[in-house]
DNA sequence: AATGAATGAGGTTTCATTCAT
DNA sequence: TATGAATGAAACCTCATTCAT
């Protein structure tokens, strides 16, 4: 009975027991992103996944446990679609250029995904009242990446002065703005809003 | 701001009614801002409030109609901050540097009520699950604003030719990721930010 | 709203709140006196006292309140019924002799609420699994009396030397020994048990 | 004790049977005496036992099942424990005095199968709502010898006369009561006690 | 011989709302 | 003007059990 031995069950034992999980956390991303968080409940996502409730409660150890694997999980797909393109590219510059471009191309491509982390992201709380995650563009891995594109660019006299931690939030909120953008707007062109970040964002660094 | 088609037949304005009124959303705007948005009950308001669950209901037509007119006062209340610090500049330029600063220096001096209206904002939605309020930096009465100031720099050939609503958006979203900055770093200092985000959007802008 | 606002609600505001009140505690004993500790559900006592679920809630804090309310309610009520009369008395043995006979004419007469008491006070634990009342007989208030009189009668030299606490349980357990057996064997003459009894822990007693 | 009408198909006495349900009762027995009657899920118990929860199933008809195939087991166990100790007394007084202390003697080297043969029993049920068991001491086998040992004890003119019912009631509910005690206060000497007991029975039933 | 998978019923609790007073 | 009282729906979760393999 593996989801009740173990408390963080990482390798998956049976081949339908990963189509279950599969199963469970597409109806979850469905589900958040149509309804939004706080109107996201178990028995929506059940319906979603034509499964019973008590289904969801095997699999993981709780509604929570079942959205911060999700976001986790979402998390690695983003880093996984970034990070080639973003080794491909050695100066600072070019390497901000993709990473803004990289990630608006993911969320153009996974448009449920992307609205569901932000969603749960964003409103995702412990039971202390503080959010469970680093809200968006200040504390997470991907964002740190960001810083460290950023510092680059300053130690290799590519970029001005400035503070790496604030350029970086502003620029993963002005990434989340485009995808809030996207959603109200469907017609907007996420490329060129993508030219338009990046041109934005290298005035606002070079030197 | 009261609804319109309001079953409950009351007489406006009363001075005891305002009290009333006052004391309701601002023990509403405590809540949403420790608590969350999905946490936030009426239950929880009319404690914080102390007064019974049901007087919520005979000032309001709802929860829904309670939040919806939180966001609306902290508008006006933003609003009537900036406008006259905007009304003392003529230049774009200029009005686009007060109209950071302004913002930051409401959410330093009312940390509360910003939190609470980012917070409801990004999450109150109406029964079809859309998202009631342009979720924070697109089309509400403020950043409209906003963009007239980047259209007229435009015109008046301050500013280099962007998109103004992609400027307009991400503007907005930086000041609430140095919000969102703030709320996690107690620390940071916001002025201090404000001069950051000031450099950055003049840079970003000018021609 | 007084059940939410106060964690231990002692003095009742209004006539209504204790009628509900009490038809909440009669209908929880007399369920818990018919099914059970495990299968008294907050569905069957709503059923019972014909209310909805939601009530209970509302006028106790919980399932585990309504119990400690109960218990603490039919302890003070048994002792509202012995101690008169135990007052009656002086001597240390014509004491014991009434606390023995007190307590199973309570029982006579309180059967659903003797049985109760002595259901929950056997099951009912705190979440770590400790027996939330001092089962039955030892630590609890009313056989803390009894101690005291088996105390008083050594030191006045009617009661032989023994262990105050060993034959303390003994009693407490023998008057819970007739409940059970009564329960099972209603033909049983509880009177002619207490007589029983009495001699038997006269004998065990004295010097 | 296999129940007679098991729709289960299965070969009796296999030596890796009786090994699993070893494991399964032992098992069973820890969790009913750590966390009580109404705690004790399968799912726990198969916890316990490193197994999965189906398991029981297929060496029990069910949960009731499982549960009194544990008392009869224990039930037979103190039995073979009392018996030969019991055979080697001839006089109902010594008869008397070696049950008490025999079972205080088997509570002390066996504290987990008596702390949850005395839970179970105090608290199984049947569906109508009925103790599954003679709630400790009253019409179970071994308190049946009880009564046979007064009885002998009153023919022969050892014993005054008393009613036999109500004392091996006393007796039995004696023992549990000094099991319960020595739970809550695991300091208390089981052997004292019995010495405790022994003096109060011996005074409270001889001629 | 064994179990992973699944379920539906039922558990307690919280919710926003209504209504009589 | 105010609220105590009540409710039904729905929330998340646990339960014992079944079944195909």
């Amino acid at each position: 009975m593996r989801p009740e031995s173990s408390p963080n069950p990482r390798k998956p034992h049976s081949i339908i027991e990963e189509a279950r999980r599969r199963q469970i956390v597409d109806a979850a991303i469905t589900t958040v992103a149509k309804v939004g968080y706080a109107q996201a409940s178990l028995a929506q996502i059940a319906d979603n996944a034509r499964i019973s409730k008590s289904v969801i409660s095997y699999y993981f150890d709780g509604k929570d446990d079942l959205l911060d694997q999700i976001v986790a999980e979402i998390y690695a797909d983003i880093w996984a679609f970034i990070e080639p393109r973003l080794a491909a590219e050695s100066r600072a510059r070019d390497r901000l250029r993709v990473y803004i471009a990289a990630t608006l191309d993911y969320m153009r491509s996974h448009r449920k995904r992307s609205i569901a982390v932000m969603t749960i992201v964003g409103s995702h709380r412990r039971e202390d009242g503080t959010l469970r995650f680093a809200s968006l563009g200040a504390d997470d891995s991907i964002t740190g990446e960001l810083v460290a594109i950023l510092r680059q660019g300053q130690r290799d006299g590519e970029f001005r002065d400035f503070d790496p931690q604030v350029l970086a939030t502003t620029v993963s909120r002005a990434l989340t703005g485009a995808l809030a953008t996207w959603v109200m707007h469907p017609e907007v062109d996420l490329e060129q809003y993508a030219t338009e970040l990046v041109a934005l964002f290298e005035l606002a660094t070079h030197r």
